[in-house]
DNA sequence: CCCTGTGAAACAATTCACAGCA
DNA sequence: TGCTGTGAATTGTTTCACAGGG
């Protein structure tokens, strides 16, 4: 329902689509970039290309931001640089704590990415009290037993987990508990939260999960996979129904797979 | 290469949703913990709850693989297990190189989550001679000159690029012209590569600074809405003084936010 | 003519809601 | 009866194509 029309006179609506959310970094990027060669103008078929996007998707996106260009010449770099980063909120300072100061968490604390925005490491915290004390990337890890009071001393409202997965959600509480609302999570694992708490997560394993199903589907017919990999004994009785194909669907391929059957090793 | 046409819209595979890939992840993750505690089935409802998503769009991703459950009861989690892995690609081995082993590289390498999925580290490349021949997670780092020959001798389709920005378009380069065809890239630039190849990017900053989008969002849900703009220069004619650095870093920004935010369309 | 900004069309993803089978 | 599987409705995103200002 809510049929209604538009309650928003589009520009200025604070309403941006979070498919836009997500590429503004990307634009401040390529933006910082221009910014440091001193180049003045960008059109957006040339930021485009240096972002990585198709121009059209671009304008686009910074419509919703207001008009922050000039026909016939392009964006002002320094005045959009500006413009995204308040939109982004990153014109003011953000503390941030590292809990899980492992590898990742030490490349994180290293990670030059964060220092160069808004953020600032406030803390590392580390529940093994051999790393309490420890200097990493300039900062002494803290044990997590102070986890609380440097939330509250700090002012800190972002954490960042690197924990292993059997700790993250312990963890998590405790932040949330603390005052932290936004969390970007580089545990494998789903985190539950109050209402009102972000949380982002970052798994690099499934990046290459992902990478390998488009890689596999290059490779096309090369199959015979399934030779050393037998399926698992079907459910309780059931027959495998292959993916149906009862609609005009136009793929060209097969699946070059086949349902083998076979038995899977635990 | 500017834009240039359509690429193939390389989304027309074999029907399922890019979307959707992107959860068969998560969805293999949540089955391999069932499967580890010996859970012998579950249904959509708690299968989603356990993956972090609503069931409803669990089901209709399972829809895109066939029909894998059974009415009334739900679904056989080893045989989920199995066809998700065979779908993703996990049911071969892929042997995968890791370029740059700083800390983010070195974290990659230890990183559980790769071997435990059909990732195989074959080799950790580093351009730096002091790391030659280190010891990384058990595997020891070569020298950059023999990467061609390491891609080629382990038949090498995935790449992992962990270099700082600046080294990464020419490790790419390499990588692509020895043959790899999938590259998973941490540096934050934009890698250009030829048709054919899938580059995946993870930016650990972009994350934050999405969170912090939302934060200042919910920070500021005390006043806004009115307001105009007051910017550091206006959009047209703007002389660009500020620093001409090229440390990578920007300006300490702003105080605390008093400045007005907000601005008026056209 | 440059280029931006934006309605409108096309496409993709999500959610609803229920038919139908175990 | 309980749960899957899936069309249909809805909502979100991208692309097209062109109006209109510099």
């Amino acid at each position: 329902m809510a049929t209604g029309r538009n309650h928003r006179p589009a520009t200025r609506s604070r309403g941006i689509p979070e498919a836009t959310v997500a590429r503004l970094p990307l634009y401040l990027r390529a933006l910082t970039a221009l910014s440091e060669r001193s180049v003045p103008t960008v059109s957006s078929e040339e930021l485009a290309a240096a972002a990585g996007v198709n121009s059209a998707k671009l304008r686009k996106d910074f419509s919703y931001l207001g008009s922050y260009g000039t026909r016939g010449v392009g964006y002002d770099v320094e005045y959009l640089v500006y413009q995204i980063s308040r939109e982004l909120g990153l014109t003011q300072d953000w503390p941030v704590v590292i809990v899980g100061i492992g590898n990742l968490g030490a490349a994180l604390a290293n990670y030059g990415g964060f220092a160069s925005r808004g953020f600032r490491v406030a803390s590392l915290i580390d529940a093994d009290p051999a790393m309490s004390g420890k200097i990493v990337a300039g900062i002494e890890v803290q044990h997590t037993d102070l986890l609380e009071r440097i939330i509250a001393d700090n002012g800190v409202s972002i954490g960042v987990i690197a924990t292993p997965a059997g700790a993250a959600q312990q963890v998590c509480d405790r932040l949330v508990a603390a005052g932290v609302t936004s969390i970007l999570n580089f545990a494998p694992t789903v985190l539950s939260v109050p209402d009102g708490v972000d949380v982002r997560k970052v798994d690099l394993s499934i990046e290459l999960q992902i990478l390998a199903f488009h890689e596999q589907r290059k490779a096309g017919e090369l199959d015979t996979e399934a030779a050393d990999t037998a399926a698992p004994a079907a459910p309780p009785a059931v027959s495998v129904t292959r993916r149906a194909a009862e609609d005009a669907d136009d793929d060209t391929e097969a699946g070059p797979d086949g349902d083998v059957p076979a038995v899977m090793p635990a």
